[in-house]
DNA sequence: CTGTTCATGTAAGAAGTTACATGATTTG
DNA sequence: CAAATCATGTAACTTCTTACATGAACAG
């Protein structure tokens, strides 16, 4: 049994909770997963055939009036993948990419009033972000959540505790910097 | 002037901080700024060329004996290219992945000994990270750094920083799972 | 004299984004 | 009837990793 490729592990999760199609992969992927593992349209819908004709997915026409639609489902392989995935613990794969701390390091190079607005611009640019997650992801995960824990609206919670995180070490960090210009 | 591709934001920048060829722009992205801004040779030594093409930055033969090396330096439209993106506040670039989160996202479809054996070894992986952190990076990053602030000690504290709220909100989500079993 | 470090490069392929192209259905 | 939503797909391009290939100099 091959490795699943990155887009095949949102996709068979997607699935199994439900999903029927690439179009709806996506929805779920935008509402929920978005932040931390991304996938387009681009990447889904091949990725679909790749699955089905490896076997671990299979599709059946599911034409709605005169509209296009194609269903999908785990076949047994398929459940056993995802299982198998969802259980390994080879490391995870993790990446951080980001840009403003990458300007930072060269935060030599400035001079301290440039560095500053740096932080600053950086640091509203999360403080939106975190405002997104709080008003637009936040209200309608709980909304779908039920009464025990909810996976999906726990992750969300990863995300907005990281996002607050990030916020406030740019706010100290931008005080820190504000002292040493004027000791 | 058109856009730096990611990889040449930090070769321009490392150049400037005084690495002199490809191999030392590595060594200095390997010691510092992989985790949020990662270069493998494969991308170096093209971009390089890509941009002498466009004339930000010259190189002159610099053979150490027998040995072959070629060493660049910025040149001041590559000196004005670099500033300008660092004084940029266009939306940073900014990506996270994490397969934990995506297998936690999915915890419903397993047991939850099985979620929490997976939340128990992310938090490992991210634990064997951080002590990574501060015994291989960090002796060295203060070293080298000067008395007053150094901004690549300062990234690195944010990374560390970063990895000690990851490894905390596992443990605490942990906790919770096993609370949640055994009322 | 052997292994590590220094040093440069290419080729193949994986992964992902963006833009384009198409068209039906539903909602206001 | 217009705009939004539902729905599927392809093509071109960018980015990045990995593996390979080569070889000199230096440290023990």
């Amino acid at each position: 049994m091959q490795e699943l490729t990155p887009t095949a592990k949102v996709i068979l999760g997607c699935l199994r909770l439900g999903a029927r199609n690439g179009y709806e992969i996506k929805g779920a992927v935008e509402l929920s997963t978005r932040f931390f593992w991304g996938a387009s349209f681009g990447q889904i819908y091949p990725e679909l055939r790749r699955l089905e004709d490896a076997g671990l997915v299979t599709s059946a026409d599911d034409a709605h009036g005169g509209r296009n639609r194609r269903s999908y489902e785990l076949t047994p392989r398929g459940e056993r993948a995802l299982d198998a995935w969802l259980k390994s613990t080879d490391e995870p794969l993790f990446a951080y990419r980001d840009e403003g701390l990458l300007k930072l390091f060269f935060g030599g190079l400035l001079e301290r009033d440039a560095v500053l607005a740096g932080a600053r611009a950086t640091r509203q640019w999360f403080e939106a972000a975190l405002a997104f997650f709080r008003t637009e992801l936040e209200p309608r995960a709980r909304a779908g959540a039920g009464e025990r824990d909810d996976f999906p609206l726990l992750t969300l919670e990863f995300g907005i505790a990281l996002l607050e995180f990030i916020v406030g070490w740019w706010a100290r960090t931008e005080a820190r910097l504000d002292e040493e210009a004027a000791p």
